[in-house]
DNA sequence: GTCATAAAATGACCGTGGTCATATTGAGGA
DNA sequence: TCCTCAATATGACCACGGTCATTTTATGAC
């Protein structure tokens, strides 16, 4: 076979130029042309490596998700959960101050992804495999107390996550960073999923 | 001028002979020819009620916002608050399991234009004052007693719900309704919300 | 080195979304 | 009834995303 290397060499490379000019000029700006002549490659090139030009806002948005992975695999030993995922979404979040634009069209295509293909979507269905398993040790290891089924925490999470991201250009005007925001939403569900942390006595 | 209700009636018919279409033949395979066509009238005619093709989703989203609206008014005086917003989205989510395809398409529409436009997206912003005014009746009545802020409550809640929507995909294959999905989610953060409610003693 | 074969590159081509200059329509004034 | 003017309709046109038949290139067997 063809150097297995250069192709994903290639792809990471379209990829990356293809991400600087939709920080020079935006998503919509930049035709597919632009980018494979700044590659210097020919435009039917583009096409082996990426099916639709979405699908670069598609591999944006999960490289990030790998990201947060890694990162949650990372704090996994400290603190409680709640703190847990805390850090790992906060190193996340910061990406979104600079290059809002970008991250909100690659998390929108990340949900489209999610909710049009199904289980089709790895992405997604990894990070709440990987969430839950987190929880699941957490409840092990009695640092979780928690009347409810782990997926529906999952889920729940995951969702506050997401729908901080998409309406925090709301509260933008506001002196908000979208971690603050972030925090406030999960302070609010985490009272519900887990009252014992809260200083609750239930 | 020209009858201007004739304008919103011909806005209204092309909504309606597109979707017909969407139905039968899924929103991608329909062209603006085909819808403009079934309509009796030129393609250039489309354009000036409908900006774009994706559009007509928006507008569907629009308008099931403002059903759920009118749904949370007729609700509003009956029972305790989590059970008027459970009764108010009941109604719409059933929407869901019949055009799960076009409505997901239609949600995701509506969070674009709710993340991209920011401030100038009405429908969203409009639900989320709603929610906050009948939460703000509700703690003055003595019907919710919740250490949050009105405002951060309201995001969790319509969060939750739009996540529910969106990764309902994922629980279809089980034998979940969508009204079950985000009935669960709806108790564990209204646990955090207001425990008194729960049964919890705080 | 040569050949056979499969992977990958390519750009002419096509269909569709969206624009725009022009045509049509209808309301109101004389 | 006719004229004016703005609102609306229209379809030729264009640019871009995406396809595909063809060409180029790398690889391994001999």
């Amino acid at each position: 076979m063809l150097r297995e290397s250069r192709k994903k060499e290639l792809k990471e490379h379209i990829f990356l130029q293809a991400l600087q000019l939709f920080y020079d000029k935006g998503y919509e700006q930049v035709t597919v042309q632009e980018i494979t002549a700044k590659c210097g490659i020919g435009k039917g090139t583009f096409f082996n490596y990426f099916a639709k030009k979405e699908d670069i806002l598609l591999y944006l948005g999960e490289s990030q998700i790998e990201l947060l992975q890694q990162s949650i695999e990372k704090h996994r030993n400290i603190g409680h959960p709640k703190e847990q995922i805390m850090h790992a979404l906060n190193d996340l979040l910061l990406h979104f101050s600079s290059h809002s634009e970008l991250m909100k069209l690659a998390t929108i295509e990340i949900m489209k992804s999610a909710s049009l293909a199904g289980k089709e979507s790895k992405s997604v269905q990894q990070l709440h495999l990987q969430l839950a398993s987190m929880l699941d040790r957490a409840k092990q290891d009695g640092k979780l107390h928690s009347r409810w089924e782990t997926d529906v925490i999952v889920t729940t999470i995951v969702g506050v996550y997401f729908h901080t991201i998409l309406s925090w250009a709301l509260l933008e005007a506001q002196h908000t960073t979208i971690s603050e925001s972030f925090r406030k939403q999960l302070d609010v569900v985490w009272e519900g999923i887990d009252p014992y942390i809260g200083g609750g006595d239930k």
